[in-house]
DNA sequence: ATAAAACTCTACTAATTTGGTAGGAATTAA
DNA sequence: TTAATTCCTACCAAATTAGTAGAGTTTTAT
């Protein structure tokens, strides 16, 4: 399951698409109409910013504007931030690779193959961006 | 990520399909020949046995069979009896349905496409049986 | 019979992750 | 100068995960 950190930021920027005009999008705003805790979200805010998603400005009227233009924030960007791996074992990770350290020999984990060719498809889906999924 | 039950249940079920034969297979022998902690390995067998993959034989010279024949049991399977929905986010999920708490209006709650697309593309390779997975 | 090898069951625990909360400092517009 | 806002550190509670402990039950071989 995604956690509700990576569901928020998810549903934040999708928010803030379609919110970001000639002034930048509050927290408050987005804590209010997308029913998201307001310190929490701010926690979240952050690391988004500090990955360079978005960026803020300070002060009153400040708020946050996307960094990276919306089209090619990608959904699988954002999981990986808060969540880490997409797949389902460390072992085929390409951002987040570890040993199996319970696999005896991992050349021939059969494991591997499976997970591998899952994460295959899931990747696709996932790669879909910010704009494009708040337009469907 | 997958747990580490439930690879190790996986681990368990693949070792067992490949060892299974005249006698029955003992959980020390899993225990030791996949690395897996033998008391907690003990309460992974357990569920499966309540779930009615495996069966089990008392006593000296007990261990453990499939119930279900291998060929029939899904690596899904196992993955929902030990970890649950394979759906990223409840309201997508067929086995484990729940409504999203935070979700304003789910008729048109973005997420529900993507990530039902998303389980749809993940199913298929994760239907793979056991039977399937060790032979390959 | 009895000892050894196995599964069965309940209860506990330690570590990690998740989902927050609190409070204040810094910045900026009006 | 004040109100609105982000920024930062620290903390906390609940849930989940990964085990461990130990006593009990069943079966087989001797």
């Amino acid at each position: 399951m995604l956690s509700k950190r990576a569901r928020y930021a998810i549903k934040s920027l999708i928010y803030l698409y379609k919110n970001e005009g000639s002034s930048p999008v509050s927290a408050k705003s987005i804590s209010v109409n997308e029913n998201i805790p307001f310190k929490f979200l701010e926690k979240i805010l952050r690391e988004l910013r500090q990955h360079k998603i978005i960026k803020s400005e300070r002060g009153a009227e400040g708020g946050y504007r996307f960094f990276k233009s919306p089209q090619t924030v990608r959904v699988v960007d954002i999981m990986r931030i808060i969540d880490g791996p997409i797949a389902l074992v460390p072992c085929v990770s390409e951002n987040f690779y570890e040993k199996c350290e319970e696999c005896v020999d991992e050349e021939i984990c059969i494991l591997r193959r499976l997970f591998s060719e899952l994460r295959d498809q899931m990747l696709p889906v996932l790669e879909e961006t910010i704009a494009d999924l708040s337009q469907k």
